[in-house]
RNA sequence: GCUCCUAUCGUCUAGAGGCCUAGGACGGAGCCCUCUCAAGGCUUAAACCCGGGUUCGAAUCCCGGUAGGAGCGCCA
């Protein structure tokens, strides 16, 4: 049997970390079985659902790279078929109609919570043999709800948890279709994992609780339920849940904060999941390695710090081609325009070692495509001092004068000048740091010349020491 | 309230009864290296929620507490 998997996100906002992390669970497990990975839009709920928001959702699968193997199946095309199924339902006698109102349903939940009971339906419209239903009452459009059973105990497997044993008693029965002929979540939910050939249901584990519910249908329906695999939710590094309100950003956010998809998915990966010690994993590793037996069944947080060492390891090793692109994006972000300096894969280079986050990086690029708006003030106060500004303005003769302008050349006349003045290489490097860079920080200095060019050098070094003199 | 889930360093986790003097990683501390920032190397502090069982032996199994969480919609 061929293992199909989905992700079944509802469009009423970005696709979460939380969203995210699953369907990367599901992705995994399919690929790792030689399966199918399906998407499928549960966009019922036209209130809260948005074009938006399914755009939002796709562009966030698609950075990560999390592609479906088939075209995604959209809940709102399928009315037809539900409809359907819940006449055949109505047939069969696994469903009924219910003509209770919102308000009716409003107080009964009321008068059992005040006598602490668990709110659920009452069954008052459900039929049973030898009982004598109310009168129809006029005007009223009834919805349909499933015949839940009576007895007996529903038993799930989940790959993750373990046994959980629910007691039908427990259960209620559930309307399947409201007043006005659609269809709800929960059955919605069945007959699409059972016309999509579903095998294993990967998702989290807020719907633990819906799963008797749903098998019940699946059986109702003569059909057989997939497998269950419920993971736990991320929270925030406070350890209270991601809510909108409270840190849950979408994928995309991240992208902004300079990390690389391929970062995310490792982070993502391991929390929960585990292989042995191994912390980095390529996405074909992830592929031959990722197995539901290792996922923790408790929460886990979400670690800010991990997540940047993650990106980092990242961004010190992939290959140029999967950085270039997303940084070129960040710099254009920060308003710069890639063409006005080096070559971004010579600055990647340059920079990569030195920094967490791609956006840290344009940020710290940001000079060599930009003219200097002036100097870090601090940096300035301790490295451009009348006694610099008499090394920066020999130093303009001497690198004016270089015959080639090469890392290997920079770095000799440098040090060279250094040597000849008796200093350490950091009182002159430092000086012409801030003088080419505005700041303290920088790639090594015959790199960060050599980077900047001959032109740019020359003339943010004698500004350097026009400042200086002005200043005085 | 009821049902269900969860519980190893601050965080992510390894651990499937003896391999545990509880391992790794992030973060922290210290040292080395060093032109800045990093990177790297070395060292170090830091955890089995509590109580009972089962067993020759329990972080691992069972029960009970405690604590956290989820669900109880004509939302998904």
């Amino acid at each position: 049997m061929t293992v199909v998997t989905r992700f079944a996100p509802s469009p009423t906002g970005f696709l979460h970390i939380g969203g995210a992390r699953t369907a990367l669970f599901s992705y995994l497990y399919a690929k790792r079985h030689g399966g199918k990975f399906l998407l499928r839009i549960e966009d019922t709920d036209r209130e809260r659902s948005t074009q938006a928001a399914v755009d939002a959702i796709f562009e966030g699968m698609a950075w990560l790279g999390l592609h479906a193997d088939a075209e995604p199946v959209y809940q709102t095309q399928r009315f037809d078929r539900y409809k359907a199924v819940i006449a055949q339902m109505l047939e069969a006698g696994t469903a009924y109609y219910c003509y209770c109102t919102k308000e009716e349903l409003e107080q009964m939940r009321n008068e059992q919570m005040a006598r602490k009971e668990k709110p659920r339906y009452d069954g008052r419209w459900r039929p049973e043999p030898g009982k004598q239903l109310p009168p129809v009452p006029a005007g009223v459009q009834p919805v349909v709800r499933f015949r839940n059973p009576a007895h007996g105990k529903v038993v799930i497997r989940d790959l993750i948890k373990g046994e959980i044993v629910f007691d039908n008693a427990e259960l209620d029965d559930l309307i399947i279709a409201r007043a006005d002929g659609t269809p709800t979540y929960n059955f919605c939910v069945v007959v699409d994992d059972m016309d999509m050939g579903i095998t294993h249901v990967i998702r989290g584990d807020d719907h633990v609780n819906n799963t008797p519910r749903q098998i019940n249908i699946f059986r109702a329906l003569g059909a057989t339920p997939p497998q269950y695999a419920h993971v736990s939710m991320i929270l925030g590094a406070d350890g209270a849940k991601l809510s909108k309100r409270h840190g849950a950003l979408g994928v995309m956010e991240y992208r902004a904060m300079g990390f690389l998809p391929e970062a995310m998915l490792n982070y993502l990966v391991r929390l929960g999941w585990s292989h042995g010690d191994q912390e980095l994993f390529t996405r074909q590793e992830m592929i031959e390695k990722f197995d539901l037996d290792h996922v923790s069944a408790s929460p886990a947080r979400f670690d800010m710090e991990k997540a940047y060492w993650v990106n980092h390891q990242y961004l010190k090793t992939a290959p140029l081609h999967a950085v270039v692109p997303e940084f070129d994006w960040h710099l254009r972000r920060l308003g710069l325009d890639p063409a006005q300096g080096p070559a971004i894969e010579d600055v990647i280079r340059a920079q990569r070692e030195r920094c967490r986050t791609l956006l840290e990086m344009a940020e710290k690029s940001r000079f060599f495509y930009a003219e200097l708006s002036g100097y870090d003030e601090k940096d300035a106060a301790k490295h451009l001092t009348a006694e610099s500004a008499d090394l920066l303005e020999a130093l303009v003769g001497i690198l004016a004068a270089l015959p080639a302008w090469t890392a290997t050349s920079l770095h000799a006349a440098i040090t060279g000048f250094a040597e000849s003045r008796g200093l350490g290489l950091g009182k002159v490097a430092q000086p012409i740091r801030v003088a080419v860079a505005g700041m303290a920080v920088s790639p090594p200095i015959d790199q960060t010349l050599f980077l900047l060019g001959r032109e740019r050098t020359l003339a943010r070094l004698a500004a350097a020491v026009r400042y200086v003199r002005g200043q005085s």
